[in-house]
RNA sequence: GGCCCGUUCGUCUAUCGGUUAGGACACCAGGUUUUCAACCUGGGAAGAGGGGUUCGACUCCCCUACGGGCUGCCA
């Protein structure tokens, strides 16, 4: 029998959606899609001193900017409470937790001596065994009866068989003594009652699993299945942090790269399928299993970063790709394109799309469609322009003359701009210039031919530098 | 300190006891090109170190080194 598959993907709300965090949730996506499972949201929000309404909806942004939808409704860890108590009392009643009174400062006092001793730090309560008759009136905090002897062991997708001695797992604690639930209570609490099968998340939550293995049994639980990930890290090698500029998901997309090849990207980083580099995402879902994930944290490398990224926007549909840059535009706060300008790039782009990394790079080398006409005399810009022109004059469609200038258009540019301003056009000029018959300055090569068209430029150009 | 995880070209990785250790990005050289980009050809480049086990180890075991995680009434 084979059961549903049901993960989940569970940020805490306190910044933006870590880079790490959004390759978690692709595999947890990837794996529930491939397998016909559900994909589950669940914000983890108990830390109110630092969850913030902004940072979930910048998570929730980043997902959906990510591609990565999820079933049912986004649940709010904090919204269950109640459960969350219910559950430890119920734990209670069957002698898997006890109430606790040691305090605070007396639990930090007994650390920091044994610490000072060279001792174990593993705090042992004294009320695990106590009598309830001796119980003081007050404040407690309800804490996990964990097996003192024998181990606890994760059976790990990724890490494989992890085993830890009881022994050295202290007596966690569910519910804290104002009442409220503990993260590691609370996930094991949600978890379950969100049916999730498979539990795919960082390593740094691999002890942790030890410890909620405990609590799943002390409940008579199922336990999930474990797949914990390596963490990403900067091109230095050291763990990811603001030091090595990009950790937030929205600078990615900040950055101009499409949805598709990010994905790509995060999939490969820490996953391999064979020898495939490039793929989409119906192979991706396809090809996910947990067997391929790596054990070893990766890299992350902009330079093929860059080159997938490449590889998706030459691959993307002319008008999937024009919906997704214009929407890029809007994101990065850059002025929309004219309607003129929107018909150019949309006739260039077959030609455009294979030349471009990332939508800062495409929009650079459309440069020629989107200029404002009548074009004005500015050398670096004319260079830009004059370049990615001619590469582009040796391979453009019939399609992009239908977007044709007129030849009032032309002159009128021409007129313009006047002689020797700088708008050159290289070893080229003087050529295009004769061909211009008469005329004495040349507006770009494109222009020209969609004045003239293509062909009569190209042979001119031939017969002119031969 | 204690417990746990990891370590193949610069980077991401393949290999699941027997391979000239493969691919990709990057890099170098050449080609193509109306000197952008793409593309083609070729090249250099790796099993952290030391012990075992084995006819045979990158693959299995141990130790060391290095990196990382956990060790909270944070998540």
């Amino acid at each position: 029998m084979t059961q549903k598959i049901v993960t989940r993907f569970a940020p805490s709300p306190t910044g933006y959606l870590h880079i790490g965090g959004a390759r978690t949730a692709l595999f947890n996506w990837l794996f529930a899609r491939g397998h016909g499972g559900t994909f589950l949201l669940r914000i983890e929000d108990t830390d109110r001193e630092r969850s913030t309404p902004e940072a979930e909806a910048a998570i929730l942004q980043g997902l959906t900017w990510l591609g990565l939808d999820w079933d049912g409704e986004v649940v709010r860890q904090f919204s269950r409470s109640d459960r969350h108590a219910e559950v430890a009392r119920e734990m209670l009643a069957r002698g898997a937790a006890y109430k606790c009174f040691s305090t605070q400062g007396e639990i930090e006092a007994f650390r920091e001596a044994a610490r000072a001793e060279g001792r174990s730090t593993l705090f042992l309560s004294p009320w695990r065994d106590a009598d309830p008759s001796t119980y003081p009136d007050a404040p407690y905090v309800i804490r996990l009866k964990a097996p003192r002897e024998g181990v606890t062991v994760v059976e790990d997708k990724v890490q494989g068989d992890v085993t830890f001695k009881n022994e050295t797992l202290d007596d966690m604690i569910l519910l804290r003594s104002d009442g409220t639930p503990t993260y590691m209570h609370a996930v094991v609490v949600d978890d379950h009652d969100m049916g999730v099968t498979h539990v795919i998340r960082g390593d740094d939550h691999l002890t942790n699993a030890a410890r909620q293995i405990q609590v799943f049994r002390g409940m008579g639980w199922d336990v999930p299945v474990f797949a914990h990930i390596p963490l990403i890290h900067g091109p230095d090698g050291k763990k990811l942090s603001k030091r090595h500029g990009a950790v937030g998901l929205e600078e990615y997309q900040g950055m101009g790269y499409p949805a598709a090849g990010m994905r790509n990207y995060l999939a490969r980083l820490g996953w391999s399928h064979g020898d495939d580099e490039v793929f989409t995402d119906a192979q991706a879902r396809e090809w996910f299993e947990l067997e391929g994930i790596g054990r070893a944290p990766a890299r992350l490398d902009f330079k093929k970063l860059e080159h997938v990224s490449g590889q998706h926007i030459a691959m993307m549909a002319d008008e999937a790709l024009m919906t997704e840059l214009e929407a890029y535009l809007a994101a990065a706060a850059k002025p929309a394109f004219t309607n003129t300008a929107r018909a150019r790039v949309q006739a260039a782009m077959p030609v455009l799309k294979e030349r471009a990394k990332t939508f800062p790079d495409l929009l650079e080398k459309a440069a020629f469609a989107t200029v404002e006409r009548p074009i004005v005399p500015d050398e670096k810009a004319a260079k830009a322009l004059d370049d990615v022109s001619r590469g582009i004059l040796s391979e453009l469609t019939p399609q992009l003359q239908t977007v044709s200038w007129t030849r009032e258009e032309l002159e009128a540019t021409v007129a313009s701009v006047g002689e020797g301003h700088g708008l050159g056009l290289g070893k080229l000029a003087a050529p295009l210039r004769a061909a211009l018959a008469g005329k004495t300055v040349s507006p770009s090569v494109f222009d020209m031919m969609l004045v003239l068209g293509r062909d009569e430029v190209v042979g001119r150009l031939s017969d002119a530098t031969r």
